[in-house]
DNA sequence: TCGATTCTGTAGCACTGGCTACATTATGCA
DNA sequence: TGCATAATGTAGCCAGTGCTACAGAATCGA
């Protein structure tokens, strides 16, 4: 209660240190959440997910990939061995498939707006990242309302 | 054409590449973002903007808005002189009105589905960064139709 | 005025995630 | 089989954004 005397359009009121602190590891979590998703769907299509797909599905070197697989490894998301492909760990397909709905409830909800397809999928994956259990529940909410009866 | 077998959830198609290639001056930009609207809010409900107090709205130290400060008048965002607060520039304050607007319109959307306010200030401070022109238009009209006669 | 305190700034470290250049392993084809 | 190519991996660079520790400037009160 000290310097929020004026309390403009940022810091909502309880939200202070906490909340930004944990920019950094929060990043860090939107790409393994992006990660495992995309390990997933590779092993679901091709039956296997290698470095190089990966790395031309997202735009990088397999430098790059190889660097996050390897922090994913650290944290327990997926399993490598030397020049064979990336697996999921138990807690890495929780993971994947949870971001997964959630990508999709976003994509469908931007879309009951008349957002267009490909919009809604470009700006769903920078956004999935930012919905709270409350919002996502909001949008759910949205959707069976116009889509069910 | 290539790459493109089977199109997953990722890979909207036309954005290969170039959409993630982006990924960490898009990072940048957001951070300038909410630097530039903080500024602007700073010296209108202070008078001035100093570092100590971006520091304590951020939650983090003096040491990373410095830095941050510096980058941002190396392009063009801001002027500072030492140890004296710090100003927008035109473009400065072009960015932050827009951002400012943005946000506004992400908090009252997110409101109408019934987030509570608390919430929405807080996904919105994560969501507005990843809105397109064409996903923030439909939030508008959603208001229009709710909000409106 | 001057000394303590506060604010601002610099140096240097860590980590993420881009990159290039080069090394090593697998693979596939002649 | 063996070599060329593709895939994977390592080393080392950069920028951004966290941090602590310390240095320098400004400010405020005794």
């Amino acid at each position: 209660m000290d310097q929020l005397a004026a309390k403009p359009s940022h810091t909502p009121a309880p939200t202070l240190k906490e909340n930004l602190r944990k920019t950094r590891e929060e990043h860090a979590r939107e790409t393994a959440q992006d990660y495992v998703e995309m390990i997933a769907e590779l092993i679901a299509s091709q039956g296997e997910a290698r470095v190089i797909d990966m790395a031309r599905r997202l735009g990088v070197t397999h430098v790059t990939v190889i660097r996050t697989i390897q922090r994913l490894q650290r944290e327990g998301l997926v399993t490598t061995q030397p020049y064979r492909s990336i697996f999921l760990t138990a807690e890495g397909r929780r993971l994947a498939k949870e971001s997964r709905h959630r990508h999709e409830v976003v994509v469908a909800f931007l879309e009951s707006l008349g957002v267009s397809a490909a919009v809604s999928q470009s700006d769903a994956e920078g956004i999935e990242h930012h919905v709270s259990r409350e919002t996502l529940a909001a949008f759910v909410r949205h959707l069976e309302k116009k889509g069910g009866a």
